[in-house]
Order: structure tokens, then C-alpha cells, then sequence
DNA sequence: GCCAACGTTGGC
DNA sequence: GCCAACGTTGGC
């Protein structure tokens, strides 16, 4: 069973409209590593930490599980979506997503910061300079020690 | 709002 | 295939 990291800016999508969706597609990514790790990494069931980016605290927020295989991101279809891709089509898609369901809030946030201070944490992806992709896998070893600072 | 990092695009 | 220009991400 891996552990996955997935980020989502608060004001698009937070952890509060996970919890009211239950489940939702992860639609929207238009980056060719994560679509590679979704499409050829993540299994139903494995662990994921929800992670708020681009706001004020950002931090991790709560505890979901990838719900379903990768299939296409319909949203590259329509021409409509704010993820239109017109270089794609039906018969050959370029971006898949998989579906992903709350299973809880972390009792608190726990936050990029104390992440960063944390000594075991510090090849841990998210704090590497740099570090852009929105999705990555997280090791047993630091999913243990980010659940611990809980 | 700034800026560093990095991915993508397109001309050559 | 190189690389400059440009766009995006995301912390601060």
C-alpha cells in the first residue's frame, strides 16, 4: 500500500468540500509526472495526506484514499472547462485522474512549518527547493513522522 | 506582489 | 535537438 501526497489550493478545493463531496474526481492536473503517477502508481485504497498550498498556512489538513483506477480527465474535453485541452481527444486522451474520498481531518493542521523544522523530514519532498509537483509519493517512514506532530 | 524554480513551447 | 521566452507554482 503506498502514500501519496496531493495538493490542492484551499480557495479551489479544500478538505471541507472533500468532507461534503465524499468523493470527487481530482481532475485539473495538466502536469506529466503526476499524470504518470495516477495513471501508473496509485492503487484503491492507498493512503493520501491532503495538503493545502498557496494560502495562508499552508499545511497538512486531512487524510484521504485513492477511490478509483485512472480514467480520463473529462475535463480536458469540453471546451468549456478551465482544463480544455484542444491537443487532446477522446480516442487518444492525454490527462487522466483518479477519484479520491475523505476519510478524515487531521485534529489539527500541521503545518509546512513544522514540517520544515521537523529533523526527520528533511529530505521530505515537500520541502525540498523547488519542489512544484502536486502530487508525489511519501514514504512510510515520513507519512509516520507527519502523523506523529498530529 | 515578488521572485525562484521549473515545465512547456516554438523558432531555428 | 538546443535554448530563449514565456507561463505556472507556491512560499514568503
Amino acid at each position: 500500500m503506498a502514500h501519496w501526497l496531493m495538493k490542492s489550493e484551499p480557495d479551489a478545493y479544500s478538505i471541507d468540500e472533500l468532507e461534503l463531496d465524499v468523493q470527487e474526481p481530482w481532475d485539473g492536473i495538466r502536469n506529466y509526472q503526476a499524470r504518470n503517477m495516477m495513471r501508473d502508481k496509485m492503487k484503491v485504497g492507498d493512503d493520501v495526506f491532503f495538503y493545502h498550498s498557496s494560502c495562508k498556512v499552508p499545511a497538512v489538513v486531512g487524510l484521504a484514499k485513492i477511490a478509483s483506477a485512472a480514467y480520463p480527465d473529462p475535463t480536458q474535453f469540453d471546451p468549456e472547462a478551465k482544463y480544455y485541452d484542444p491537443k487532446s481527444s477522446p480516442d487518444n486522451p492525454r490527462w487522466m485522474l483518479v477519484e479520491v474520498a475523505f476519510v478524515r481531518k487531521t485534529k489539527r493542521a500541521i503545518t509546512l512549518k513544522e514540517l520544515k523544522a521537523h529533523p526527520g523530514l528533511s529530505d521530505f519532498r515537500l520541502n525540498m527547493r523547488g519542489n512544484r509537483l502536486s502530487i508525489f509519493p511519501v514514504s512510510k517512514e515520513h507519512w509516520d513522522i507527519v502523523l506523529s506532530l498530529e
